[in-house]
DNA sequence: ATGAAAGCGCTAACAG
DNA sequence: CTGTTAGCGCTTTCAT
């Protein structure tokens, strides 16, 4: 890792460029004084002392809620200095006496699966619009747990907490309920309902699926789900078996088989394990698109081709499976949305803490694709 | 968008399931005592009355760097103390007094481009092993311009910042430099030189890329690059002009084109203007992998086939470019390790204030896979 | 309507 | 070594 990683202490290269020519290893041009000094923001004492009055009168004025304790020339006066002094309010300073610090923490498991990006990009630009900031934390990426990271967070005050980590029973947020801080789980839940959600409707989802493959002529329909320990994996586990049994499809549990991951290996792995049991099936279901590619992986590896032997269909809709060799029908989650409402929920909690806990559900969209096709038998 | 979205007021699904059965938006099962109030965290003040010592005392022990001033017996009681009552500093407390909050501020133009994710994850761990937290900003995706973001997370005492967001002439980096913020810029890069930066090389990645065509038989090569206000559009392009004259190969400007953005309509739409130029070429180099992806468009408009008919590459190796249909040719660049780079030189920055301006260059890889073969004429 | 004073939790300069 | 005091920037009683 390191080895491929240059330090460019004289320049080196050859072929030198216009104007990134010199790209070497050196210092800055230094500043005259050597190293150079922050601009001191001015704070609400200096804008007072220019005014000429006390600094909470300068606090009353810039704070709207107070604002109308103050004379409307005086407030004037007071905010056009702060504007020709750039002063800017220092909310750690304010929330340290406030206990606000329009901060909320973002904790997802693998910021590099694709599903996780647009849910925080949503959330992030709501909450920036309403003013706070957020922090991001990918807790599959380090040693300390998730637990550990939450500490972290409420240490700084973090008014509240957006979770995409959450377990089927996961003791961290029992914790945080119990601890009463503002929470929204997103994309996952856990079992019970006392706290905020925004996920996917997966039952319907799943019932889309597999009326679409109904559709198509399928009959022998196999599944490949997702570990039981996530409520994704759970749900669309039941959720499949009620579907099947509503659509008088007999279900054979040999063909159903949770893979131990949301990944490309466990995938094949499950769609072996499936060919294993010499069952016959025309199409496969499964509860994530990984699993679906690992599901090509396999067919291939099997010498059979998708879906002229055997249809496929993922969930989620990541980026760019259209352009996959076949691309994949799926189903479409609008993550950004996620993101969007979980922001919401969290921002309502927060500002407003009596209002009940909500959990929103967001319907999926099949999206057909080249991967799903009638059963070899019928033409 | 918000028609897709339902809050389920009532239970109306007709299958239910085994736990999540009853998924209906309701209140959480209120606690005895009507809203639940937040434990409160015990402060350096509450240790010291514990222990019988003054605040300071704590404080002095409780920081690494003048745990040395107190007796060992003392400091040993007081850590059990705070270990007993759960004590956890307040970083926007100490930080409003010593002017360090342990808060990095990232800022990227998009998140749901593949790119950025494992840049902001490797940053991210990198800073949170040093205890430090990472404020991340999406700027593509809101109102809010790119100053007002900094302007905002400068107001929170950043300690300093990441930037993936550089243009090639960038005001808001020549104020953040003017002002003396740690900064470190990542995967673009301006084009002075009174800046630290985490870039790849690309010089060496068009290198590469070319010599691989050239190596198959290609003697003929149009490139697709992207917009010159950006470093990685302008380096490429003179590179690939340069590598290009180095090889012997005759260069015809008209095969050169600088599509105005990197996004696949861009990439298709470049590959048209390069076809109405009706100038023979067998592969197009292109700076992008998404650009290819345009390509693979255009061919297809076009009735061509890649690799047969055209050969092209891409440049970044996304994930799933493997999968595509046919699998992208393409230069692999350590993101991750861009973005753990970026985090360390910054820390140093920081921690170090002295210490001279790095720029460092990651290695890329060539990734050959199926979008590129000989030209149609050998065999 | 405004000023004075206290304090959020923590650290740092100064005593002793 | 430890306690005292003051203050980071801001808000919020309490006076006036």
């Amino acid at each position: 890792m390191l080895l491929q990683m240059l330090v460019l202490t004289h320049c080196n290269r050859l072929h030198t460029l216009p104007s990134e020519a010199a790209f070497c290893n050196r210092a800055a041009a230094d500043p005259p004084g050597g190293s150079r000094l922050l601009k001191a923001r001015s704070n609400i004492k200096d804008v007072a002392r220019r005014v000429g009055v006390h600094p909470s009168t300068v606090s009353r004025v810039l704070n709207p809620a107070t604002r109308s304790m103050v004379s409307e020339a005086l407030a004037k006066d007071i905010l056009r200095i702060a504007a020709e002094l750039g002063y800017r309010r220092n909310p750690l300073a304010s929330g340290l006496r406030t206990r606000k610090t329009f901060t909320v923490g973002i904790i997802i498991p693998d910021l590099t699966n694709p599903v996780f990006p647009p849910i925080v990009r949503g959330a992030e630009r709501t909450l920036d619009a309403q003013g706070y900031i957020a922090i991001l934390a990918d807790s599959g990426s380090r040693e300390r747990s998730e637990g550990e990271i939450i500490e972290n967070m409420r240490a700084r005050d973090v008014d509240g907490l957006i979770l995409a980590t959450a377990k089927r029973r996961d003791p961290v947020v029992d914790a945080c309920v119990e601890e009463g801080i503002p929470l929204v789980l997103v994309n996952r839940t856990v079992s019970q309902h006392n706290v905020a959600a925004v996920i996917n409707d997966d039952e319907l989802g799943i019932e889309l699926a597999l009326a679409h493959l109904i559709a198509l002529g399928h009959r022998e329909v196999a599944y490949i789900g997702g570990p039981q320990s996530t409520s994704t994996g759970y749900v669309r586990y039941h959720a499949f078996m009620q579907s099947a049994k509503q659509s008088g499809l007999t279900i054979d549990q040999q063909l159903l088989v949770n893979a131990t991951a949301f990944t490309e290996p466990a995938g094949a792995q499950a769609l072996d394990q499936l060919f294993a049991t010499r069952k016959p099936f025309t199409a496969v279901l499964t509860a994530n698109d990984l699993l679906a590619l690992g599901c090509y992986d396999a067919l291939k590896a099997h010498g059979l081709r998708c879906p002229e032997d055997i249809s496929v269909t993922g969930f989620n809709d990541m980026p760019f499976v259209d352009r996959f060799d076949p691309p994949l029908t799926t189903l479409h989650i609008p993550h950004d949305e996620l993101g969007v409402q979980a922001a919401r929920l969290l921002l309502e909690q927060i500002e407003n803490p009596g209002t009940p806990l909500k959990q929103l559900r967001l319907e999926p969209r099949l999206i057909v694709r080249g991967s799903t096709s009638r059963p070899a038998g019928l033409t």
